[in-house]
DNA sequence: CGGCTTTTGTGCAAACATTCACAAGGGCGT
DNA sequence: ACGCCCTTGTGAATGTTTGCACAAAAGCCG
């Protein structure tokens, strides 16, 4: 086990769970500021992002005092607040090993560039699919890594290949540079301390949904709850 | 003293970052089934999950006591045990909305088959792609809807639609009787009480890792993590 | 049968996260 | 300028999660 606990309150205390939730309070304030809203009160804000109002304005006291009471917060001026803080203020050039269904789709996936992550190319090992063309980048063979991530400064890679070579990919992507790693194979990667890696796994969500609703479906009636003896 | 001996049900009280685990629990087992290991200890299964063994332990003494003292776990036993816990010893019939690239990608990922969960339709507004055949199956109008969640008793809906139709999607599913939803798009979902949704957020993911990159660039600090959501 | 080794299951305390409730403070009307 | 209303920011209380450390089993061996 890789127990480090840097994390403790230091120069940036923002808890791990406030910065998951910053990316959602962001969406939020893009459509607000795209319907034309200038300020907007935490609750107003804590509705739109699906959260506790309460939980919100500590979220954002994390990053400073950005509000004004008794009007709320400036919708420009806090979206800039949170895009500084999330690093969103500049470029993050992306690789994306493996252009399968799943690979395709992020490629084509509009949510990416439109917060400053640019894929810096495509890579595959398989012959079959490199020189394809998909959302405007050719595909190159998985051999060009090293090369994309000096030369683009790639610091975040995506892995979308099969299960099988997800962990290879990782090691040549980390052997590389690369400190940052999404994986949306079913393994769980090993990497050295000092590279991140966050999994998105759908068959996972899946199947924690099944759970809740095996519970619903399970018990007829609202939570059976101590009947003692 | 809160649990009274309610043996092998347990259904209720499990805390839900356990629950989140156990399908990882489960991936473990199932690899090392497959590489014939009938018995694991906690500490190896911990490294097989990446997670702590004593976390694993009290994570598994939540179903129940199934290891055996001085020996471990019986990898056949566990997972059944698992799965049944997580409902996946029953048919889920799943629909999925949209079929874009991502949901197209759904529908071919194998994980899905492979957990109980059966794709019992994919629906899309789009004349265009009606009819179509992904996967095996055809595309269906979104009219139908509602025939197919009565028809196959659907309970679970994915949502790949584009982000300004989900929640018109949404509401037809629950509208339908959908209880569980896993959502793909960049919306926060309005259900009401008793659905379950669960959000899959490939942008906020990235933005996520974009958080720790900038930390590490800015303070060399480095840290370890690998997170589910 | 008794002692030795191994590994589980869990009490406990610390760390982390959420929620409540309200004082501190800013703006606005008069 | 003053007081009222509104909303932020935050102390304190509550709830949840993690990880240590160890006693309580279970197998094994002589």
């Amino acid at each position: 086990m890789t127990h480090r606990g840097v994390s403790a309150n230091g120069s940036h205390g923002i808890p791990e769970a406030t910065i998951a939730r910053l990316p959602v309070y962001l969406r939020a304030l893009y459509a607000l500021a795209e319907s034309g809203t200038a300020t907007v009160s935490s609750e107003e804000l804590a509705v739109a992002a699906g959260v506790n109002s309460a939980k919100l304005r500590k979220d954002l006291s994390h990053l400073g005092s950005y509000g004004t009471r008794g009007v709320g917060y400036d919708v420009d001026y806090l979206v800039y607040q949170v895009s500084r803080e999330l690093g969103l203020t500049q470029d993050w050039p992306v690789v994306i090993i493996g252009v399968g269904n799943l690979g395709r789709a992020l490629a084509n996936y509009g949510g990416f560039a439109s917060r400053g992550f640019r894929i810096a190319a495509l890579l595959d090992s398989d012959p079959g699919v490199v020189g394809t063309v998909i959302a405007g980048l050719a595909v190159q063979h998985s051999d060009a890594m090293e090369a994309v991530v000096r030369k683009h400064r790639v610091s975040i890679g995506v892995i979308a290949t099969p299960a099988g070579s997800a962990q290879c990919s990782c090691d040549r992507l980390v052997a590389a540079g690369v400190t940052s790693i999404l994986n949306f194979a079913p393994v769980v990667l090993g990497v050295p301390d000092g590279v991140d890696v966050r999994k998105v796994d759908l068959s996972i969500e899946l199947q924690i949904l099944a759970f809740h609703a095996q519970r619903k479906a399970s018990t007829g009636r609202p939570e059976v709850q101590a009947v003692s003896s």
